[in-house]
DNA sequence: AGTAAGGCGGGCA
DNA sequence: GTGCCCGCCTTAC
């Protein structure tokens, strides 16, 4: 049966708040978790359209290449948070992105 | 390095 | 109700 729509986001969000803090992740790992390996871009609508930063650690989701990529409040805050969390940010990309990339299994 | 094309979901015309 | 474009992307050329 397919989910709703509304499901999707909730879905997304729900993976997001398994991260650990001090960890990142990526879209695409997101999108495999959710049984989609190229719904990546569904996902980070899926982060967008969330509901508020805080509540949803969308901060910790980066670009499979280790690049921040976006914020829907600003990618500013989303580099602060990180690196509020103890994970260090360099020029809008993530140091030791590989050690901290965090994996759902 | 930069550019172009791709597949997923939502929102708007 | 249908169609098109966009987006916090990814990958390949």
């Amino acid at each position: 049966m397919n989910q709703l729509p509304a499901d999707f986001d909730a879905a997304v969000w729900k993976l997001l708040k398994k991260i650990p803090e001090g960890k990142v992740t990526t879209y695409k790992q997101l999108a495999i978790a959710l049984g989609k390996p190229n719904a990546f871009r569904a996902v980070g609508n899926a982060c967008n359209r969330n509901p508020d930063a805080p509540f949803v650690p969308c901060h910790r989701v980066v670009k499979s290449t280790g690049e921040l990529g976006g914020y829907a409040k600003g990618l500013k805050k989303k580099i602060a948070l990180l690196k509020r969390e103890g994970v260090k940010i360099k020029n809008n990309k993530v140091l030791n992105f590989m050690e901290r990339l965090f994996e759902f299994r």
